[in-house]
DNA sequence: ACTAAGGCGCTTTTT
DNA sequence: GCGCCTTAGT
C-alpha cells in the first residue's frame, strides 16, 4: 500500500498539472480507475477532457500499457480529437494505444481471425451502395418483386438486425410472425451468403463476426479480455445492442469499463441506438459508480434554465441539473413569422447585426430539423452576401467520381471483386448493357466464380456478340496490365494511369455539365492523397473506415446544418429554424405512437439549445411551402413547454391569434373560424407579395383539390382524399387513417 | 443500348 | 418542387 501510494505521489509531482484543472467530478472520473464506471457527462460539462485526463492518467500512473487500453467512439473525428488531446497530456505519441470507431477496431480483430469467420483477412468493406446493388442483384436472381420489397427496406431490416446483434440463425422467432418477414430473412440469408462468396462484409458484420468469433472461441475472448484492462467509451447513449454485447464481452475481463454518456441527448433512436444501454448500466456492470457531471461550462444560466425545463418534459430520464458559475446574460429569443422566407430574412438581418458588434460569423450556426430547409437559409445568406456553409452535404468519399475511381482500383488490387467490376464495366460506356451483365452475373453464378472470371471464360465462348466481346476483352486486358504495374509504380502514379487508361477521366472532359470540373477537381485530389500511402491496399483499407470530411474549411462563414450533425459543437449564437408542429417535431415523429419518438424529437431541441453559449433564437412560421404546396402550420408544443421567463417573445401582433396547439378535435372546431388563427393575415408583412396567394385562396372553397388526390399534412403525413366538404377535407392517411381536415391545412402531393 | 418522359415519395447519419 | 428510378420508345 505504502508503494503505491508512494509512486502515486512521485506521479502527482509531474501530473499535478493536469488534475488540478479539473472540477471534482471530474477529478473523480479521472481518479476512479478500478471496476466500472458511468460518467453522466450533460452537454458542455467537460466529458472529453475527463475522458482523455482518464486516459493519461491511467497511462501516467503505469496502470497499464497503451495497448491495454481500450478506447471506443463513434466518428473517427471523435477519436482523432482524442488522440490529440491524449498526446497533447501526457506530451508523448498514443501509440499502441487502441483508440478508435467502433468499427476500425472491430476490423483490426476482425482482419487478426478472419478465417474464424470464413473469410480471408483481406476482406473488403462494402459502403451502403454496394449492400444496395447486391441486395438488388438477390432479387433479380432470385425473381423477387422490388415493388413489394424494396431493396432500400430490405437494407434497412437486414441493418436493425445486425444492430440488435442479430446473425440470421439468431433472429428470434417472435420476429418472424408474418410471411412477409420470413421471406426478409431468407433474402438476409442468401446476402450473408453471397458476402462470404465476395469475402466481403457489411458495416454491421464488423462487429457481429466478432461476437460470433468471442462466443466461439473462448481462448481469442480470453486474449482480449486479459490484454484490455481498462476499456472506455464515448457516446454511450448511442450504443446499438451489438456495440453493447461486444463491450459486455471484452469488458468481462477486468471489469474496468468506463462509459460517458448523456441520456439526454440520445438522438439516434432511429439507427438502433438503444437509451437503455444506459439507463440499465448499474444492473449490466454491477458495483458501478456513477459519477455525474453537471457542471455547465458553454451556456448562460437562461440558455441552461431554457434547455433544462424543456428537457424535464421527458419521462425515463437519468436526470441531471445542469448549473453554471456565469453571470445573467440575454433571454432565450423567441420569433413567429409569416412565412419560412421571412423567417430568413429575420436570421440574415440578426447574423449582420451581430457580425457588425464584432461576432464572427464562424461563431453563428443555423440548426434545422431536416436537410432541405438548409436551402431558404442559402438563398437569403447568397442575397445578403454573407458567407455560409453546409455542413453535413455529401461528402468527398460519397461523390459518384469518388466511388468509381474507388471501383477501379479497388478491382485493380481485387479482381474478384465482382461488385466493383459491376459499377465500372459500363462507366465510361463501353456498350456492356443489361442483357450481357445478366449473362454475365448468370455464368458467374452457376460457376460460383468472380465476374472477372467469368468475363474471362465467356470470352472464350461464342456467347457474346462483337461489340460487347471487343469491349470487355479490351476491358480485361487493361485490368491485367493495371494489375502487373502494381508491384512497380506508386499508388498516385498507378491510380492516374487506371483513370486516364479506362477512359474514365476523358468522360468527365467531355461532360458539359456544370459538375464536370469539380468532379475532374477530386479526381486530382484523390489521386494526391494517394501519395500518402504505401500501397493501393493500405489505402483502400484506410479509405473504406475513415474517409474522413475534407470539406474546404472556409474560415469566415455562418454554418448551416441539421440539429443532428451539430451535436457535440458549440456557437456563441445559434438560430433554431423551424419549430412548428409537423416540421419540429417531425411528422413522422407526431405520427409514431408511443412517448419515445416525440421524447426523442424533445432531446434534438434539448441538443440544439445546449449548442448555444450567449443567445439562442428559436423561431416558427405561420405558413410554410413543403414540397412544393404551401400550407398552414401551428407554433411547435415545445414552444408551450419553454419557461416564459426566461424567454423574450418578438411575434408580430396578430400573427397568431395565440400560441396554441391542441389535440385535432379542438383543432377541427376552432379552425372552422379560420379567421381567429389568422387575424392579421390581411396586413401581415409579406402577404403582399403574389406567391403567397396559395394560402388566401385556401379560406375560400378550394376547389384546387380532387377527391383522390395525394396529399401531405403537416401533422398526419400523406394521404389520400376520400371527400371533399366545403373548406374542410376527409383524409384516408397512411399512417393515421380515416381524418376530417381544413383544407388550409393540407398541401398537394 | 441509350434517351426522354412520367411516377412516386419525401426525416435525421455514421461507419 | 425536386430528384431518383423505372419504363417505354427509338
Amino acid at each position: 500500500m505504502s508503494i503505491v501510494a508512494a509512486t502515486a505521489l512521485k506521479i502527482e509531482d509531474k501530473v499535478c498539472g493536469y488534475l488540478k484543472d479539473l472540477n471534482a467530478p471530474q477529478r473523480q472520473a479521472v481518479e476512479t480507475l478500478e471496476g466500472p464506471v458511468l460518467l453522466l457527462a450533460g452537454a458542455g460539462t467537460g466529458k472529453t477532457r475527463a475522458l482523455t485526463t482518464r486516459i493519461a492518467h491511467i497511462l501516467m500512473l503505469k496502470k497499464a500499457w497503451p495497448s491495454q487500453i481500450l478506447a471506443v467512439t463513434f466518428t473517427n473525428k471523435a477519436s482523432q480529437e482524442m488522440r490529440e488531446r491524449i498526446a497533447h497530456l501526457i506530451g508523448n505519441s498514443t501509440e499502441g494505444l487502441w483508440l478508435g470507431t467502433f468499427h476500425a477496431l472491430g476490423v483490426k480483430i476482425l482482419r487478426r481471425h478472419a478465417e474464424l469467420a470464413g473469410l480471408k483477412s483481406n476482406f473488403t468493406i462494402l459502403d451502403t451502395d454496394d449492400q444496395l446493388r447486391l441486395l438488388k442483384q438477390i432479387l433479380k436472381a432470385d425473381n423477387i418483386d422490388e415493388k413489394r420489397w424494396p431493396p432500400r427496406l430490405l437494407q434497412s431490416v437486414i441493418g436493425r438486425w445486425k444492430d440488435r446483434g442479430y446473425f440470421p440463425d439468431k433472429v428470434p422467432q417472435h420476429e418472424l410472425s408474418q410471411d412477409e418477414t420470413k421471406l426478409t430473412l431468407g433474402i438476409y440469408k442468401t446476402y450473408q451468403e453471397r458476402l462470404k462468396i465476395l469475402n466481403a462484409v457489411d458495416f454491421g458484420d464488423l462487429l457481429l463476426h466478432c461476437i460470433a468469433i468471442f462466443s466461439s472461441h473462448t481462448d481469442v475472448l480470453q486474449q482480449y479480455q486479459q490484454q484490455f484492462r481498462y476499456i472506455l467509451v464515448d457516446e454511450y447513449q448511442d450504443t446499438n445492442v451489438a456495440q453493447y454485447i461486444w463491450l459486455r464481452l471484452l469488458a468481462m475481463g477486468h471489469h474496468n469499463i468506463c462509459c460517458v454518456g448523456d441520456d439526454d441527448q440520445s438522438i439516434y433512436g432511429w439507427r438502433g441506438a438503444e437509451v437503455a444501454n444506459i439507463l440499465r448500466f448499474e444492473k449490466d456492470f454491477p458495483g458501478a459508480t456513477v459519477i455525474r457531471l453537471e457542471q455547465n461550462y458553454r451556456s448562460t444560466p437562461e440558455i441552461l434554465g431554457v434547455a433544462s425545463a424543456l428537457i424535464a418534459h421527458n419521462r425515463d430520464r437519468l436526470g441531471k441539473t445542469l448549473w453554471t458559475t456565469q453571470e445573467k446574460g440575454e433571454k432565450v429569443s423567441l420569433h413567429g413569422v409569416w412565412d419560412g422566407e421571412e423567417e430568413a430574412r429575420l436570421v440574415g438581418d440578426e447574423v449582420e447585426r451581430w457580425q457588425r458588434t464584432g461576432e464572427s460569423l464562424a461563431s453563428m450556426a443555423v440548426l434545422v430539423r431536416a436537410g432541405h430547409q438548409t436551402r431558404e437559409f442559402e438563398d437569403r445568406f447568397i442575397t445578403l452576401r454573407i458567407p455560409y456553409r453546409v455542413i453535413g452535404g455529401p461528402k468527398f468519399y460519397e461523390r459518384m467520381e469518388i466511388r468509381d475511381a474507388l471501383a477501379y482500383l479497388r478491382l485493380v488490387v481485387q479482381p474478384e471483386n465482382s461488385l466493383s467490376f459491376e459499377r465500372i464495366i459500363n462507366t465510361p460506356r463501353r456498350g456492356i448493357g443489361q442483357s450481357t451483365l445478366q449473362t454475365l452475373n448468370h455464368f458467374a453464378r452457376v460457376e460460383g466464380i468472380s465476374l472477372v472470371q467469368a468475363t474471362a471464360k465467356l470470352l472464350e465462348t461464342d456467347e457474346l456478340k462483337g461489340a460487347a466481346w471487343k469491349a470487355l476483352r479490351s476491358f480485361l486486358t487493361d485490368l491485367e496490365r493495371w494489375s502487373r504495374q502494381l508491384q512497380i509504380l506508386t499508388p498516385a502514379e498507378l491510380a492516374g494511369i487506371v483513370l486516364d487508361e479506362s477512359g474514365y477521366t476523358h468522360m468527365w472532359q467531355q461532360d458539359k455539365s456544370v459538375e464536370a470540373p469539380g468532379r475532374l477537381e477530386n479526381l486530382k485530389e484523390l489521386v494526391s492523397a494517394l501519395n500518402e500511402f504505401q500501397s493501393l491496399s493500405d489505402f483502400l483499407e484506410h479509405v473504406a473506415l475513415v474517409m474522413e470530411n475534407n470539406a474546404a474549411a472556409q474560415q469566415e462563414a455562418v454554418s448551416i446544418m441539421t440539429l443532428h450533425s451539430a451535436k457535440g459543437l458549440e456557437f456563441n449564437t445559434v438560430f433554431l429554424a423551424g419549430w412548428e408542429e409537423g416540421i419540429f417535431p417531425n411528422a413522422r415523429a407526431l405520427d409514431t405512437v408511443g412517448r419515445e419518438a416525440l421524447e426523442e424529437e424533445r432531446r434534438l431541441a434539448y441538443v440544439g439549445l445546449t449548442r448555444a453559449r450567449k443567445r439562442a433564437y428559436i423561431c416558427f412560421a405561420a405558413n410554410r411551402r413543403l414540397h412544393g404546396a404551401w400550407q398552414s402550420s401551428l407554433p411547435s408544443r415545445f414552444i408551450d413547454e419553454l419557461p416564459e421567463d426566461l424567454v423574450e417573445e418578438h411575434t408580430q401582433p396578430g400573427l397568431f391569434a395565440r400560441r396554441f396547439h391542441e389535440e385535432e378535435p379542438q383543432i377541427k372546431t376552432r379552425l372552422s373560424s379560420s379567421e381567429s388563427l389568422f387575424s392579421g393575415f390581411a396586413s401581415a408583412p409579406g402577404a403582399g407579395s403574389g406567391s403567397k396567394a396559395g394560402v388566401a385562396s385556401s379560406y375560400q372553397v378550394d376547389d384546387s383539390h380532387r377527391v383522390n388526390d395525394r396529399v401531405f399534412h403537416i401533422k398526419f403525413g400523406y394521404g389520400r382524399i376520400v371527400e371533399i366538404m366545403g373548406d374542410k377535407l376527409e383524409v384516408d392517411f397512411e399512417h393515421s387513417g380515416l381524418k376530417k381536415v381544413m383544407a388550409s391545412f393540407v398541401g398537394k402531393s
